[in-house]
DNA sequence: GTCGTCATTCTTGTATACCTTTCTCGACAA
DNA sequence: TTGTCGAGAAAGGTATACAAGAATGACGAC
């Protein structure tokens, strides 16, 4: 086992909740799971502390950060910023594929289907491979590497908060329209509808923790 | 020696050129170098990895890694978006800081000295420490973080590649500028006013090294 | 003389041992 | 009963030993 692919195994299970934000992170433990001796993982925790996913105190080990509303206001304020430049660049790349064209409109459908069932998480997972397939295309290996790894953050957040159906509802007609802006080639339209997308998501989000936190529901408030 | 003073030292040889890019890091040479032993070096040396400092390939070790003309577009696209939306976030800030609004005018009046004495290493520094305050003022860590290490990048490659003195006459007026918006409070002035900065540095910067390569200096081309 | 192959050596990748610090828990005293 | 001190244990920090892959150079064949 590599050190990366050690990595992106330590990563899943942080994204994936099953190494839950505050759950420190024994290095023994982390030696018999994936058998392996205590340097690459400590390599890999390394890395992963630089990517903002565990802390770390001296003399105390590693804990999985939490990610809290505060975070994502500021992550989403760039992310606002960045993905519609990122959509702005992409939008000449992808009109001038058929293929990543179809792929869009799949993930646009498919977001439809799991709005439509109510499964949050798998909209979850076709919204960011929609944002991921459109920042990719950018052509800006910088953009991306940033990119991907705030959206990993927000994910992480979002998917404990339970994000409300009406909300999704609206989010599938967002993307059609970014979707929609690509196709015609449109970048500045492309760039406009994508952080007016990011815009509504955050309101109703922030709405969202708002009620929760006022309907005493504590659970979702810091993740 | 701690792990972050470590990596902040061996960063620093890699940012002032004393590990050029393209060198090849010995971990023996660095372990005698800083008197410890393999494994905190490492750490370090992987922290750097995903700082995009030096590159690993397996069983090879670390290479000082390239900031290329390309990258250094990349990046300024990057910059153009974020420094300008960090400025208008940090306008209110700095503008309720008279301590910062000194430290800003004394910032453009030292840069207005290195310019006179044509000492282009001094002046990069003050201008680093300009746009540092600024972002570091938005009070959004996320984007501090990203905006420093995109920041200590482009000027990895901008200190060789021979700022012209021309260009920084231009450049200390466009602080100027930056500075008054922000006296007034004016963060849509302020966001304006970086992005042109940006713009017009990369512009400049870009003509500089289409002449350095006509003129068949490749000192410049690949830092 | 040149190209290819094999052996040696050097460097990195991994495991482990040792050191240092922190935490835990129990004993003792106020 | 409670608070404090100290011994022991546990875990991280560092050094080092060992394994594995890559580079180098010498030798032989063509």
């Amino acid at each position: 086992m590599s050190l990366k692919e050690l990595c992106a195994a330590i990563r899943m299970e942080i994204i994936s909740r099953n190494f839950p934000p505050g759950m420190k992170l024994s290095e023994q433990l982390l030696c018999t799971r994936w058998g392996v001796s205590r340097t690459p993982i400590r390599e890999a925790l390394r890395n992963l502390e630089s990517e903002g996913f565990i802390s770390s105190i001296k003399h105390k080990g590693f804990v999985v950060t939490s990610v809290s509303m505060h975070d994502v206001e500021q992550i989403y304020t760039i992310m606002m910023s960045l993905d519609s430049l990122a959509g702005r660049l992409a939008t000449p790349v992808l009109a001038g594929d058929p293929e990543k064209l179809a792929a869009l409109r799949t993930l646009c459908d498919e977001m439809g289907t799991f709005c439509g069932q109510r499964d949050v998480e798998g909209y979850m997972k076709k919204n960011l491979e929609f944002h991921s397939l459109i920042f990719r295309s950018s052509e800006n290996g910088w953009m991306i590497t940033i990119l991907e790894n705030l959206h990993s953050h927000t994910n992480r957040f979002i998917l404990n908060a339970l994000y409300i159906p009406r909300r999704i509802e609206k989010s599938v007609q967002e993307h059609r329209e970014i979707a929609r802006c690509i196709e015609q080639g449109d970048g500045k339209g492309v760039e406009k509808a994508i952080a007016a997308h990011f815009s509504r998501s955050l309101k109703d989000l922030r709405e969202e923790i708002d009620r929760i936190n006022r309907d005493g529901d504590r659970s979702a408030k810091r993740v």
